[in-house]
DNA sequence: GTTGAGCGTT
């Protein structure tokens, strides 16, 4: 059988290891103290950093928990990955930035957050959903969400192996 | 309480 070699590369699908973990997938409800109650189980934490919309004022649905130790932010990277938080399942990686980006005032310099209507007023986002409601026995119905296939679609971030839908897909961990 | 496409701009 072939195996895929990987050898120590980082990519954005294996980041370098740090004290610093990404946690993505978030309810929008979810709070730092939340997150830092639940991932404190693995160590100590120094601080949790949920990701603001500025325009919004909402949770952007990622946060970021600075461990003390790398080997705990390692344990917990592991354990928590596919946990459900405000029914929400979560991924959890080693950051890839390590810190926010320096402040630049008065000139927002993030990327934009929300798709906007074009000229006409038509939203894409609103299309999609009506696309997937009026497609052959929709999309909720199928169990495409309930079975954990939500990460399936292209990402540079995330490829669940067989073994995590397996063990992960139908008991969400709990904290 | 928008269900998602997500690595941070105090």
């Amino acid at each position: 059988s072939r195996r895929r070699h990987t050898g120590d590369r980082v990519s954005l699908e294996n980041p370098t290891p740090s004290r610093c973990l990404g946690v993505f997938g978030l309810s929008l409800y979810t709070t730092e103290q939340q997150i830092h109650h639940i991932f404190s189980k693995y160590g100590n934490v120094d601080k949790v950093q949920v990701v603001i919309d500025a325009k919004t004022g909402r949770s952007r649905g990622f946060c970021f928990v600075y461990f003390e130790s790398q080997d705990d932010a390692k344990v917990a990277k592991n354990e928590c990955t596919g946990m459900e938080i405000d029914g929400r399942r979560i991924r959890v990686d080693f950051s890839i930035t390590q810190r926010a980006h320096t402040p630049t005032p008065g000139i927002y310099m993030g990327k934009p957050t929300h798709i906007g209507r074009s000229d006409n007023g038509y939203d894409r986002r609103r299309d999609r959903d009506d696309y997937y409601y009026r497609g052959g026995g929709g999309y909720r119905e199928r169990g495409h969400y309930a079975r954990g296939y939500r990460h399936r679609s292209p990402s540079p971030y995330y490829r669940p192996s067989r073994r995590y839908e397996r063990e992960r897909s139908y008991s969400p961990r709990r904290y």
